[in-house]
DNA sequence: AATATGTTCAACCGCCATGAC
DNA sequence: CGTCATGGCGGTTGAACATAT
């Protein structure tokens, strides 16, 4: 809480009001903020005559009240830019969110908590792993871009992608991301790269998936902080897409388009069909990655 | 229907950086 | 240079809601 130390004045003494804002609360706030502009916060909350501190209504402005704030549920390729960005960056939540144009720190901050998170707790995993941040790149990251209507790379790749893209829309950041020459590749094909097309559409694709001995199928950390991709690849459209679980649906063929490797099949049929075993799948994980 | 458990997200807290004095 | 006020950030909490038992 600032404005602790020194001047006691009214403002201080007066009881202040916690908890939910309301609706009073907001008008009040919204239409002082139109006269007098954003910013000066403790000035603000003495002079609009509500009852809260300075912090509390820049929260309540910034996280909610602003007009450019974007509601709902993030789309695929805003889910794709947090993995992503975030395993760039870490928790710089607030860096983050100035590549998702009206979305808040808070609420990407709390995406990663309750959906990555979760996620990382289920497999037992450290969410800040590498072994947690391979999985997200080998499993959920391909599912979302699946879901996006890109990528369809057209432009000449970034050195640094996102410090570049910040006035790009998160699809056009996503496609930025997703240049493959710069970001998708596997350990053992140096000379081959996958295309976010090829990803998208593995059954249908002129790709050129050489065979590879299944121990081959191993996914890297780009040193250059870019996707590192396997092509497992999911047929579901649902939201548990966004479950780093392996996909349960996809067919046969898409699985032998895009290359996934018989010891990836052996250990999903193992898992069986109903429910997913975390303790199997990270088992398989590990395995998996050696 | 009642209760327990899990999930979500708005709001708060404490720390830190910065700038004014 | 030290003190203080302020704003910003990331971590955490807890009420409301959803789902399971």
């Amino acid at each position: 809480m600032s404005g602790k130390r020194g001047s006691s004045n009214q403002h201080e003494d007066m009881e202040l009001r916690r908890g939910p804002w309301t609706l009073e609360e907001d008008t009040l706030l919204v239409h002082y903020i139109a006269f007098h502009g954003e910013g000066r916060w403790n000035l603000l909350a003495r002079c609009s005559g509500l009852k809260r501190t300075g912090k509390s209504c820049r929260l309540r402005w910034l996280n909610y009240l602003k007009p450019d704030i974007k509601r709902g549920n993030l789309s695929p390729e805003e889910k794709f830019l947090i993995l992503e960005l975030q395993s760039k960056w870490g928790n710089r939540w607030s860096r983050i969110a100035q590549y998702l144009p009206g979305r808040t720190d808070n609420e990407i901050k709390n995406y990663w908590r309750t959906q990555v998170q979760k996620q990382a707790r289920q497999l037992k995993i450290a969410a800040d792993s590498t072994v947690f941040r391979d999985a997200v790149r080998c499993y959920w990251t391909p599912r979302l871009l699946e879901q996006t209507s890109c990528p369809q790379p057209t432009q000449t790749p970034h050195a640094d992608t996102a410090a570049t893209a910040i006035d790009h829309s998160p699809r056009d950041l996503v496609q930025e991301l997703f240049q493959p020459s710069t970001h998708c590749r596997f350990e053992s094909r140096s000379s081959y790269e996958l295309s976010g097309a090829e990803v998208r559409n593995p059954s249908t694709s002129s790709a050129q998936v050489p065979d590879l001995p299944e121990s081959s199928w191993k996914p890297v950390v780009d040193e250059l902080g870019g996707i590192v991709f396997s092509p497992f690849h999911s047929g579901s459209s649902d939201d548990n897409a966004y479950s780093l679980l392996p996909p349960m649906t996809a067919s046969a063929d898409s699985y032998a388009a895009s290359g996934c490797s018989t010891t990836y099949n052996n250990c999903m049929n193992s898992v069986g069909d109903s429910l997913w075993s975390m303790d199997e799948l990270y088992g398989m994980l590990k395995t998996w990655m050696g």
